[in-house]
DNA sequence: ACCTGAACACCGTTCAAGT
DNA sequence: ACCTGAACACCGTTCAAGT
């Protein structure tokens, strides 16, 4: 049996998620999953609050590596937000890892340096550009938090299942009608809807 | 000494959060605030989720009313965004709050309900309003969670504050800079910014 | 350097029993 | 109808003590 380092903690931690979620994991639950006393988890991590923002630092590796390649300013900026999507999107609940966060981490910063970067490069004056930048980051960690509230309530235990009331078609048909819509198109492409409106008439003419 | 009932138990939660942030709320600790044992709040209600699920449903009431009048769509959507955020900004972490919410509560439904109608009266075909609506939410929640959680930090107690590390300024420039616009443009020019960005080119033409 | 065991101060939820 | 008191099965965090 391998000695346990910060790494294989963080590892465990991820594994653990992607089979009961993030609400259930719990120190002791981690550690027991580990083969170990609660305890020496504190060995390894400070406490919870810094497994979280650990692992929210390790979701969005690599998300703003290469991004001085080729392509033009727009262009980068929307390749961006489609790579934060799917970083999010690499482990289960990983929107809400994210947003459980509150100091920046240092892969966090880069995406957001990253971002303002690729909008400046597109054109964009200054203070608008920073705007923009925060404006995609909203929107992604928003839509893939719902996209994931969704995969939850699939895969949820019968306690959570049975707490989805059904909804009144009646008094909300729009609502009913936009249920059946969103079941028929893609999610990339739901992705993207909002994603063009949201830069279209800044970075792209 | 009035006896507790259902409203009673949310004022008591609103006015705990008002005071410690979500958090810190706990059935024990708002008990107490109550000045009753903790064992009697779930006579008034089911459990702490279902206090959530009621405390978000409190916050959204009303959003969606009166949306029949005068204005056109495209200005309707607009409006309801601004109530939405203004709601939301109505007590303290509310945007968490309604976070933490899964089920769909009746204000919510009715604010998606009145969001893809105004789109729809604005000329935007079935399937766009859909997702333009739910653009605008998602782009909405974002930006408030964000907003309150510095909120957050200013009235954080000595712990929180400590964990903000200061970040590198030599690594990140465009963030420095970044943050020097963020204070100076006022909040709500923050907010229409992307949201008119989402908008236009859907509903404005 | 890493881990155990036990303790401390908390949680949410239930439920008999009181009024 | 509403509330208390006590119990149950959990938490995160700390820290002496072991190896």
């Amino acid at each position: 049996m391998a000695r346990l380092d910060r790494a294989a903690v963080l590892a465990g931690a991820w594994q653990f998620i992607e089979g009961h979620g993030v609400d259930a994991l719990t120190m002791r639950k981690l550690a027991s999953s580990l083969g170990v006393n609660h305890g020496t988890l504190y060995w390894h991590v400070e406490n919870k609050q810094a497994l979280t923002d650990a692992l929210a630092d390790d979701l969005l590796a690599g998300v703003a590596d290469d991004t001085d390649s080729g392509a033009s300013g727009p262009d980068r900026l929307l390749e961006l937000a489609h790579r934060l999507r799917s970083a999010l999107l690499s482990h289960r609940d990983g929107a809400r890892v994210l947003a459980g966060t509150f100091v920046r981490q240092p892969n966090t910063l880069a995406f957001g340096e990253a971002a303002i970067g690729a909008a400046l490069e597109s054109g964009v004056p200054e203070p608008e550009a920073v705007l923009a930048a925060f404006s995609v980051q909203y929107y992604v960690m928003g839509f893939v938090i719902e996209e994931q509230a969704g995969y939850d309530l699939v895969r949820a235990d019968s306690t959570r299942v049975q707490r989805e009331t059904t909804i009144d078609f009646e008094r909300f048909p729009n609502i009913a009608a936009g249920l059946k819509t969103l079941r028929d198109t893609p999610r990339d492409n739901q992705f993207a809807y909002g994603l063009t409106r949201l830069l279209t008439g800044t970075c792209r003419s």
